[in-house]
DNA sequence: AAGTGGTCTAGACCACTCT
DNA sequence: GAGTGGTCTAGACCACTTG
């Protein structure tokens, strides 16, 4: 870790160039990246700070202590770049326990990135059906938007969402994703197909991969014939076409996604604030 | 203003009920749901406090520091609940000129709760043109989410906005409202054609409603007949459906809006975290 | 020069969780 | 009982805006 915040006595003098606390989060933000904390760990690791200062692990500290010593600066610095990043959704605090690194394996925040929901209140989760999953050289819009190299490989999966509430299952969403090639290195349509839970926890657990937010664009569009045909639709019905890209930490594009979703039962929920 | 937290230091024994800086937000809200301070107005009225404290008015002290007077608590606190409201876009800071009850009246924030965009970065703002604006009873549904009574009256607006980057207008949304008769009294169609500038801005200039945040329902839908027309579009068009349910401060639903976006030109933008 | 929000420090007690 | 995050206090200097 660069000791570029450890020197001299931050509160006075020049603040460099960004606040303390930015910096802290920077520092923070890249031990994610490296994967120094998993997602649903614990930071930090007392083991690893103890043995990075080459103090005795007998010597017992609140853990935001450490972090404080570590990188020299008071309790109420690291606890402003706590709060950024739980206000981001990166980390999660749970009072009594400590702080956690945010997972997309917990209930709560399992669907997180799914705004559909059923018009009843009733949260019957979706069953999957993966139709595709192959690997092809980027096309080159989304090499673009996965800033890939041109000829990079990407894979291309595509998948469908069905509600189970009534007597059959009826198609709801139908999903297209690409990914790095590089990041994704073992993925197949097996370890999809035999993968229970979140996808993007897939990602975390095997790929190393979380995803942190993400921005889509929304719109209308008339469902085309191979896509009505998959949803089971007339061609032309009106389908909800949402476009995601999602970044991981570091805000890294990591995954393109286009679904379009079949809102006769279900609609796309948003807070403004 | 009660004093239900200047009763004893708060620091040590019971924090009675919720936090400290949770009370303070509150007793804020209830000034701004007063309209102590006005949109656009730095908080606190000095004067007003002075008076309220029967202070000398010649006495100069820091605004917040006013604040934690007034509610007999440390800087600290009456900062983090400060904090919250700004996360919440309820009040902006500006360093070295104070704290601001948020208003939709600059540039920046101006169409905040609009989140269509065109395809290209480029911003030509839309024109508008109003097509209806009368009173009615209000419908049950729209009582319903308005929390009125049956019977109340609702004021419908219908209104179009139009994209002027091409050499002619075309109309992109189609927008109903409804408002409660009894917030929304002197409004008419006059009011509503000859005001130059958001509506949210001549609602809150004209019957001091602030919308705080809303609430999003989308779908995808093909264009009835009547909603064609009035869009100059084939019917069956795919369009996308946007209910809004708006509030103002201390959660109150005062707009209930029903938008139909044309979104070939253009698309809705969300952020996920 | 004065006043504002922005940052930083140092220390305290409380509420919750786990052993 | 020990360790965690949550809240609260008191005071300091800095950066920015305005007279």
């Amino acid at each position: 870790m660069p000791d570029t915040v450890a020197s001299g006595p931050p509160a006075t003098g020049t603040p460099s160039f960004s606040p303390l606390y930015q910096q802290i989060k920077s520092l923070l933000v890249q031990g994610l990246q490296a994967g120094e904390w998993l997602p649903g760990q614990a930071i930090p690791s007392e083991m690893d700070l103890a043995a990075r200062f080459k103090v005795s692990q007998g010597t017992v500290r609140k853990a935001i202590d450490e972090l404080a010593a570590r990188f020299k600066v008071s309790q109420g610095t690291v606890r402003k770049a706590i709060d950024e990043m739980a206000a981001e959704n990166v980390l999660v605090r749970r009072q009594g326990k400590g702080t956690f690194v945010a997972t997309h394996a917990e209930q709560s925040t399992q669907y997180r990135f799914l705004r559909l929901q059923p018009d009843d209140g009733r949260a019957a989760p979706l069953s999957r059906r993966l139709l595709e999953c192959k690997r092809m050289r980027a096309p080159a819009e989304v090499a673009r938007l996965l800033q890939l190299k041109a000829g990079d490989t990407a894979i291309q999966v595509r998948r469908l969402l069905l509600a189970a509430d009534g007597p059959g299952q009826r198609p709801v969403v139908l999903d297209d994703l690409w990914l790095p090639g590089t990041l994704f290195k073992g993925l197949t349509a097996e370890r999809l197909e035999g993968w229970r839970g979140p996808m993007y926890r897939l990602f975390e657990a095997e790929f190393a991969v979380h995803m942190v937010r993400a921005e889509e664009k929304i719109r209308a569009v008339a469902a085309p014939a191979e896509e009505a045909g998959l949803l089971a639709l007339p061609v032309g019905t009106p389908l909800l076409s949402v476009e995601r890209l999602s970044f991981t930490y570091g805000d890294r594009p990591v995954e393109l996604r286009r679904g379009l979703y079949h809102t006769v039962e279900h609609h796309y929920r948003n807070e403004l604030s």
